[in-house]
DNA sequence: TACTATAGGCACTTTAAAGTACCTATTAAG
DNA sequence: CTTAATAGGTACTTTAAAGTGCCTATAGTA
C-alpha cells in the first residue's frame, strides 16, 4: 500500500474509476449482475485483456464482487459490491450527462448511440 | 463535427471530463474563477503544457470560459460556463466519493492529501 | 474424433497521453 | 539594458494505456 499524495480528493476517485473503461463497465452493472459474456457483447470494442483486466482491478478496490460458479464451461458474474454501490449516483449523473451532452452537440442522440443500445 | 458512434451516453461524458487532468482542474473551478497561474499552483504536478491544452479542449467543449484582461504582464481568467455549471453536482459528488475513499483506504486523510489543500 | 462454448493467462506491439525543453511577446522596474 | 512576470506556442521524447495474437482447461455434442 504504497502512500500516495493528492493534492484534491477527486484523485484519489480518478485512481479508481478512470481510464477508458471503468465508468462503462460500472454503468453496466448498475443496471445488475452480467456474466463476463455480457459485457463483451455490450461492449463490443473492448477486448478480452481489457475487460479482464478492468474487472479485476475494480475487485481489487472493493468496487465489484466476482461470483464464481462451479460449471463447464465456466461462469463467473460480476456486480456491483455494497461499496460499489456508493457510485451509484454518480454513475447515474455520468450517463444522464452524457445524454444531454449527445443531444446538445449532435441534436438528435439516435444518429450517434449505437440501435443495440437504444432500445435497452 | 465527426459522428462518432457511442454504445453508452456516459461514452459521451468521458469525452469531455476524461483523461487524468479534466476533472481536477474543472473540480478547481467549481470554487470558482481562477487565473491559469493560480490554476498552476493548485496543481504542482501539472505541466504548462497539459494545463493550456486541457483548458482549451474545456473551452472547446463550452464547459468553461476564457477570459482575457487586456494587461501587461497577461492576465487570464477560467470560469466554468453555464453549460459547465450543469456539471457542478457531478464534480462535487466525485470530490466527496473521493474524500470517503481516502478514509477507507487510509485511515487517515491527513497521510495522503498535502497539507495545502487540507486548509483551503 | 473434432469442435464449441466460456473465462482467462501471457508475451509482445502499437498508439495515445503526457512530459520535457526551449521559444515567443510585452511592459515595468532596477 | 537586463531581468521579472504572465500566458502561451511548438517540436520532440517518454511512458503508460490499450490492443493483438496465441495459449490453456473442460464437458458436452455432432
Amino acid at each position: 500500500m504504497k502512500q500516495k499524495k493528492y493534492n484534491i480528493s477527486v484523485e484519489a476517485t480518478l485512481e479508481v474509476i478512470g481510464g477508458k473503461w471503468k465508468c462503462v463497465i460500472l454503468c453496466h452493472l448498475t443496471h445488475g449482475k452480467k456474466r463476463t459474456s455480457e459485457l463483451k457483447r455490450l461492449m463490443p470494442n473492448i477486448t478480452q485483456k481489457m475487460l479482464t483486466q478492468q474487472l479485476r482491478e475494480l475487485e481489487e478496490d472493493g468496487i465489484i464482487n466476482r461470483i464464481i460458479y462451479n460449471q463447464v464451461p465456466p461462469k463467473v458474474e460480476y456486480e456491483l459490491s455494497d461499496y460499489g454501490r456508493s457510485l451509484q449516483g454518480i454513475l447515474d449523473s455520468l450517463c444522464a450527462w452524457g445524454e444531454i451532452h449527445i443531444e446538445r452537440v449532435y441534436g438528435d442522440k439516435s444518429e450517434v448511440l449505437e440501435e443495440s443500445i437504444l432500445n435497452e
